[in-house]
DNA sequence: CCTAACTTTCACGTAAACGGCAAGGTTGCG
DNA sequence: CGCAACCTTGCCGTTTACGTGAAAGTTAGG
């Protein structure tokens, strides 16, 4: 349970079940011009092409795609933005590479720390966010509660 | 304190100081022009205009209008989406216009009531968005968690 | 009254994020 | 191998949310 993930050093190990673009893009509930887009602007590239060309994405491009949908839909942040976050998670994967071949411990350390750092800037990123959502549900929240104090006032028990 | 708003029949109570659009704006951090188009797009109106049609803004337009950008850049949300929010928000002003005309206390808690329930419309939908946004940074949390932790299996106490 | 600074409406321009179509190549089932 | 269904790149169209003048009117100070 602790090593989901085996390296796998000879090829022809994990198939791992490539789709094509429209299979990929319904999967995440995107479109694929959409999908196509977002590789235009360097948010994601396809695991790997068929011999005709055709794009094929692996679980690993799916979970790309929804974190990407994810911040777009939820959080309403720019590809731009995106784009950003994800070259923090590049360089994470570039960190985690770099890490299989590194066996000095310290060096792995500091691969390690700096993926830490990476995640809370992410965190931050997002709770700043939060945080301002959060401000205008507590304002919206205490314009509720002077209204129903006024509901209290007249009284009549019975509410709405 | 319970009665911060004064009904104000006769004219000239309150001239309240009105801004002119370019001091309005800067204001509340927008351009003259975003001002203009959110008025095009049916998001406010100007308080009053001048003598000669200068749009006037009071302090109900600024926190209107900061609630709009609050709402577009903090929480993403489309002018259109926005422009549904008011909408709300203009019910619960005609309901208060009505409240005072009313003075039936069966018709006063009807209108309150229906305020507490748009204001809990409002607040769903910014708990909704913060849900995702949580769910996110739960996510990333995790993955920091598994990160940190295989630090943690390094040892060597000192962090980074 | 004059002028600088601000404002108005109108109109065109733009960046982001796709939608949609055309022309041609690829897959794969029968 | 034939053909429907899917894919490719290329390119133009569209919506949203403004930016950027242009031409003309308004305000306020000197």
């Amino acid at each position: 349970m602790t090593d989901t993930k085996a390296p796998d050093e000879a090829p022809s190990e994990k198939p791992a079940r490539l789709l094509r673009i429209q299979e990929a893009a319904a999967d995440v509930g995107l479109t694929p011009r959409s999908v196509r887009y977002y590789e235009e602007m360097g948010l994601l590239r396809p695991a790997a092409r068929s011999e005709g060309d055709y794009r094929l994405y692996d679980p690993t491009d799916l979970e790309r795609l929804r974190f990407i949908k994810g911040l777009r839909d939820d959080a309403g942040f720019s590809l731009a933005e995106i784009a950003q976050m994800l070259e923090d998670e590049a360089a994470r994967e570039r960190g985690h590479a770099a890490l299989h071949a590194s066996t000095d411990p310290a060096e792995r350390k500091r691969l390690l720390c700096e993926r830490v750092a990476s995640f809370e800037r992410q965190i931050e990123t997002l709770e700043r966010k939060i945080g301002r959502l959060q401000a205008m549900v507590d304002e919206t929240e205490s314009r509720r509660a002077r209204t129903a104090a006024k509901i209290a006032e007249i009284g009549s028990s019975e509410p709405c």
